[in-house]
RNA sequence: GUGAGCGUAGCUCAGGUGGCUAGAGCGCUUGGUUGUGGUCCAGGAGGUCGGGGGUUCAAGUCCCCUCGCUCACCCCA
C-alpha cells in the first residue's frame, strides 16, 4: 500500500465538532459540579518519568504501559549493551491515570493546602486492546482529597461524582462499595494463601458476570481448593432481598475480628454520613468488589449502571502512595469517572439536550464588495452573534443551501446586498421556517430570537 | 493474548453456483432558475473492490497469507 493511512491509530480517535459538542457538554457539567464540592483543578503532563509509574499499578499495569524510548544518543548507548533489558530501552511512559501523578504532585509540594482537594480532566494512556467503551487514549475526571483519613473526604468525592451523574440525567446508578482490607480479611479466613490473594479477587470480581458456578471454576483454574473457594463465595455472594445491613452483620460474624469490624464500620458510616447527599440510596456493599489497581488501601468503590459491561468509574483510598516517592506518607482517597463510558451509555440512551455550537448565522452577499461584507460581520459579531461569512463569489440559493447544510445547520441566514447597503440592513432568513424580514444590521441580535420563533412562512 | 465476524464511491450498502465498460441511495457538483435553499427535472465528478500471492481462458466473487475494523472473552475508565 503506497497511500498513507489516514484513520489515526488502533484505539485513538479524532474529535469532530459535533463530537466535541457533546464531549465538552459532559466535561462542562463535571467541572461545575465539582467545583461547587471546592475542588480545584489541576493539571500535569501527558509523559511522566518511568520511575514514577513503574510499579504503582500491579504487573498487569505495568505491561500496559505506554512507553517512550530514549532519544538519540541515549538510545544507541542502550542498544549497544552487552545484553538490551527492555527497560534499559526507555526513560519516560505516558501517564497510566491521574491518581499516581497526583501523589508525585502532593509528595513534590510542600506549601500545598494542609486538605488538598483537586479535580483533573485530562487524557491518560494504555495500551490494551482496544473494545466497546475501551480506548487506548482516553480522558478520565478525577477527584480527590489529600491530607486527610476522614471518611468525610470519602463521602465528599463520591456525593460530588453522585451529582455529576444525577445531572446528567442518570437516574439508575448503584456505587459499589467495598474494602480491601477486608477482602484480605475474607481470603485469610477461608485458609487461601496470601500469596494467592490477588489471583483469587480477579475470579471473585467476576461473580455478577459469570454467577456463583463460574466463579467457583475459575477459582478452580486459579489452583484454590473447592472447600475453600466455596466458603469465599459464601462470604461475598449477596442476593438483592439482603440490604447493606444484613451484610455487614453477616460478615462481621462470619470475620469475627476487631479488624473487619472497624473496616465495616467504616463502610457503614460512609454509607449513613452520605445518605442527606446525591449518593443516598445509591451505595450498596459489595463483598467481591475487587479493582485491579495495586494501590489502594482502604475503602474502594465502582459505579456501574445495568447497560454497560464495564464501569463508569471507580476509586478508593490510597494512604501509601504519596510515601512511595519517599517522602512523607499523605493519606488520600479519590475517585475517577470515565468520560468516555459516561459518554457512551449517554449516546446510546439519547440523553443528550440540543447541542449548538456552530455559527447563529451565516452572512450571505450578492454584489458587495468583500471588504463591506467583512465590515458588517464584524459589527455583527459585536453584537455578540456568532457569525460566518460565505466566502466565494455564489448564487444566493447556493449561499442558502450550505448555511442549512449538514455540518454548518445555522438557525438563520443573513443577506446582504446592493439594497441593503444602501439602507445599513439585513434581510434575516430563519432557514428552518422560511420567516424573513430585513432589518437594520444595528437590531439584528435582537431581533433574531424572534424572527427564530416565528411561524412557518410559506 | 483467545474466539467469531466484516473490509466494494465521502457515508450507508447491493453485487446466488466466477463471465462484457462494478451498481444504488444519500452527499458533493453543473445547469434548468442574473437576489431566495431544503421539492422536482437533466447532466457530471468520484472506485488500484483493504494489501500481497495463488487457482483459472476469466476473480469483487474461490484458496492462502497479511493488514485493518467490529463483537465476545480477558482486563479495565
Amino acid at each position: 500500500m503506497t497511500q498513507i493511512s489516514t484513520k489515526p491509530p488502533s484505539g485513538m480517535r479524532d474529535f469532530l465538532p459535533e463530537e466535541i459538542a457533546r464531549r465538552r457538554y459532559v466535561i462542562g457539567r463535571v467541572r461545575e459540579i465539582y467545583e461547587q464540592y471546592g475542588f480545584q483543578p489541576i493539571e500535569t503532563p501527558s509523559i511522566e518519568n518511568l520511575s514514577t509509574l513503574v510499579g504503582k499499578y500491579g504487573e498487569e499495569g505495568d505491561q500496559l504501559l505506554y512507553r517512550i524510548l530514549h532519544r538519540r544518543d541515549a538510545l544507541r548507548r542502550a542498544l549497544d549493551e552487552e545484553q538490551v533489558q527492555e527497560a534499559d530501552l526507555a526513560d519516560l511512559g505516558l501517564r497510566y491515570d491521574l491518581t499516581v501523578p497526583l501523589a508525585r504532585v502532593i509528595a513534590q509540594y510542600g506549601n500545598l493546602p494542609r486538605f488538598f482537594k483537586r479535580y483533573q480532566i485530562q487524557p491518560v494512556w494504555r495500551a490494551d486492546r482496544p473494545g466497546r467503551g475501551r480506548f487506548r487514549e482516553f480522558y478520565q475526571c478525577d477527584v480527590d482529597v489529600t491530607g486527610t483519613s476522614s471518611l468525610l473526604a470519602e463521602t465528599d468525592v463520591l456525593s460530588a461524582v453522585a451529582r455529576v451523574l444525577q445531572s446528567l440525567g442518570f437516574e439508575d446508578f448503584t456505587i459499589q462499595v467495598n474494602h480491601r482490607k477486608l477482602l484480605t480479611m475474607m481470603i485469610s479466613s477461608v485458609g487461601i494463601d496470601l500469596a494467592d490473594e490477588e489471583s483469587a479477587l480477579v475470579a471473585v470480581d467476576k461473580l455478577g458476570k459469570i454467577g456463583e458456578e463460574g466463579v467457583l471454576k475459575e477459582l478452580d483454574q486459579r489452583g484454590i481448593e473447592g472447600p475453600k473457594a466455596e466458603a469465599l463465595l459464601q462470604l461475598i455472594a449477596t442476593d438483592k432481598t439482603e440490604d447493606n445491613a444484613a451484610i455487614a452483620a453477616r460478615l462481621s460474624s462470619a470475620l469475627g475480628s476487631d479488624k473487619a469490624d472497624t473496616a465495616i464500620a467504616q463502610l457503614i458510616e460512609i454509607i449513613e454520613t452520605s445518605a442527606t447527599g446525591p449518593a443516598a440510596g445509591r451505595l450498596r456493599l459489595s463483598p467481591g468488589l475487587a479493582r485491579g489497581l495495586g494501590y489502594y488501601t482502604g475503602p474502594i468503590f465502582e459505579i456501574t449502571v445495568d447497560d454497560l459491561a464495564g464501569s463508569l468509574g471507580g476509586g478508593g483510598r490510597y494512604d501509601d502512595l504519596v510515601g512511595m516517592f519517599g517522602k512523607q506518607a499523605v493519606p488520600a482517597v479519590g475517585f475517577s469517572l470515565g468520560l468516555e463510558r459516561i459518554l457512551l451509555v449517554m449516546e446510546e440512551r439519547g440523553m443528550y439536550p440540543p447541542l449548538q455550537v456552530g455559527p447563529q448565522l451565516v452572512l450571505c452577499s450578492m454584489g458587495v464588495d468583500t471588504s463591506q461584507v467583512f465590515k458588517v460581520a464584524e459589527e455583527l459579531r459585536q453584537q455578540g452573534l456568532r457569525v460566518e461569512i460565505y466566502p466565494e463569489p455564489a448564487k444566493l440559493g447556493k449561499q442558502l443551501q450550505y448555511a442549512d447544510s449538514d455540518g454548518v445547520r445555522a438557525p438563520c441566514a443573513a443577506i446582504l446586498g446592493e439594497d441593503e447597503l444602501e439602507n445599513g440592513s439585513l434581510t434575516l432568513k430563519a432557514l428552518a421556517s422560511g420567516a424573513q424580514e430585513t432589518v437594520p444590521v444595528s437590531e439584528v441580535a435582537a431581533r433574531l430570537g424572534a424572527l427564530l420563533d416565528a411561524p412557518p412562512a410559506d
